[in-house]
DNA sequence: CGCGGGTTCCAAAGCGCTTTGGCTACTTTC
DNA sequence: GAAAGTAGCCAAAGCGCTTTGGAACCCGCG
């Protein structure tokens, strides 16, 4: 079924149904009822790709997959999609990934762009100065990114967490409890949320006259792995820390592994907080020694997003504005006061 | 860059270009040369739109994403995704995802179908008697299912592991060791994946004249929480087990847990058995006790249901052939003989 | 009565590609 | 040397939609 079965149908011009079932104002309440009935009652769908030509809308929103043989795509994206998800189904927006290693990442933004694929695209993990938005600012396509870049020059639509101040509470909390020799473990140090909390941890151990020395922090991509090698290069040098703050909960577990295995306890011995994502599957409170937590759904933020890229690709939403959320910090049993 | 521009330039037809890059044969090899080198130079990309409009193909793959508010993707997808990239990429696949709920999800089926918005779908986690199989049967368009379903009455394509030979052996060793009250720790036994686990312990079992009795199995879904709570209402229960089966190493956090919780080890108590999917963020060697497991990749399985969709859309591939993967038995400390 | 001004509808021109059905010119065949 | 192929190319017709630029009609006003 498509227009021209319709419309001959109901004995009017393409023109018309189209315009009827677009919410045009030049066509009769009337009429278009009929229309709308009509195409209801035979299931009439225009054909996304002859609409797409035509208008050059896709009604899809893009995202640029980063793959690769040695790259892992990151377990928060399964989270961030079902947030996604939550907005797009019952708007009628689908998704379209298209996936490419570093080298071609760049074109396959290009690609995307120009062949009119999609309408708007997200960005995520941003780096500082990050070319990806860069490239897409010059490309005019609306775009939101997931977290933040800096020193890029210009304005640009962002939902992000205040990691900063996330990190610098735990570490504030930590302070408090009479720590000194606080460790951090995190993520990708070229990404700016990791950046931001290493900020964010750094200052608030300065406010204390207190320093976080580039031996105290370990940088590294999230696995549980990565954790327990961190945690025990930094328990066993000679100045162990007696708190540790730690980028993610995959990591935790690594984190919370070593320090059995030292025979440490925590809180005992080691105090540690994390950042919690929020995992269907694995919760803080779940941990043998109930983890304190900074909290903030990467769920909720994909649906903030979709929710926004939709707004803008409907020119609802045209103005550049950042959004910060506030992270929650949960205090749970594994934090004590120093020993 | 169009098609049109391209061809003036050239000044040669739009279709003699088309049929160049398409590789017809009716072009010669020097003005083949000539126009595939005019083409890379301006960087001329066919408009998908257009091209889709023409031909009816889209150069895309499909997903039905379930969600809804109290749905959670399995964290299993972000690997099968990778795969999926790993072939993708390169082979110019776009990946669309359509969120939708249960109640939605045969008419957004229907609605991709019919809009012609991909060339072939996947499914995955199929059920006994699979809606969605039949229904894509009855809509004629290719599709792979990753995993099998059982009852349908019509041959399909799919690619899955040996599920129940992977739990039968992995019973068996157990048996091996002396141990007789083996529990088994499944997923969502609606299921066919866990249909097959708990089929292919349970005839390990019987083959001993053992029983897997349904006191021993629990089936739920995959998180940590749901893994603690199986093994510990086990393992307190009349008569525990000696020896558990677990359908994830997400499952496996939470049974280690509640194994220590209760004052027991492995493996002298309790020896351990699990399956692992190979994500790169959490691996059976490095828990506190090195977990044995049942090992496929599902990035792997990602890998090649690309490139069996990508075969069927080009028509290289027609047949309905099943392919049913072996599984990995990989014997690490956390077994041992029973107790 | 005729005319500006709405309202409601339509024919036709794209959008950029593929594909059908020739057409030309060059070989081959007898 | 003419008939029959064949290789190489092209013009034009779609694919299904949106949108431009009217046309037809009805209204009330001077």
């Amino acid at each position: 079924m498509n227009l021209k079965q319709l419309s001959d149908m109901l004995a009017l011009s393409q023109t018309t149904v189209s315009r009827a079932l677009n919410g045009y104002p030049e066509v009769s309440e009337e009429t278009r009822r009929r229309v709308a009935d009509a195409a209801k009652r035979h299931g009439y769908r225009p054909n996304p790709s002859a609409r797409r030509l035509a208008t050059g809308k896709a009604g899809m929103i893009g995202y640029v997959l980063p793959t690769g043989a040695s790259v892992d795509i990151d377990p928060h994206f399964v989270e961030f999609l079902s947030g996604l998800g939550d907005y797009a189904r019952g708007h009628d927006l689908d998704l379209v990934l298209s996936p490419a290693d570093a080298s071609e990442e760049e074109t396959t933004y290009r690609r995307i762009v120009a062949n009119k694929q999609v309408d708007a695209v997200y960005v995520s993990s941003p780096c500082p100065a990050d070319r990806r938005i860069s490239l897409l600012n010059r490309l005019g396509i609306p775009f939101i990114v997931h977290g933040r870049s800096e020193g890029l020059g210009f304005d640009y639509a962002y939902v992000d967490i205040d990691n900063e101040m996330a990190f610098h509470d735990a570490a504030r909390l930590l302070i408090q409890l009479g720590h000194t020799r606080i460790a951090l473990i995190n993520g990708d140090i070229r990404q700016t949320f990791a950046i931001f909390r290493q900020r964010g941890a750094q200052s608030a151990l300065a406010d204390s006259g207190l320093a976080l020395p580039p031996s105290s922090i370990r940088s590294v991509a999230m696995t549980e792995e990565n954790g327990y090698r961190a945690a025990r290069s930094l328990l066993e040098s000679g100045t162990p820390p007696t708190a540790i703050i730690c980028s993610s909960l995959i990591m935790a577990l690594g984190v919370v592994r070593a320090i059995r295995d030292l025979g440490l306890t925590v809180p005992g011995d080691v105090s540690l907080v994390a950042h919690d994502d929020v995992f269907p599957w694995l919760r803080p409170e779940n941990f043998s020694v109930p983890l304190t937590t900074t909290r903030s759904s990467i769920r909720l933020a994909g649906q903030r997003i979709a929710e926004r890229l939709a707004a803008r690709i409907t020119g609802r939403e045209s103005d550049f504005e950042g959004e910060v959320w506030p992270v929650d910090l949960v205090v749970r049993a594994s934090i004590g006061s120093a020993p």
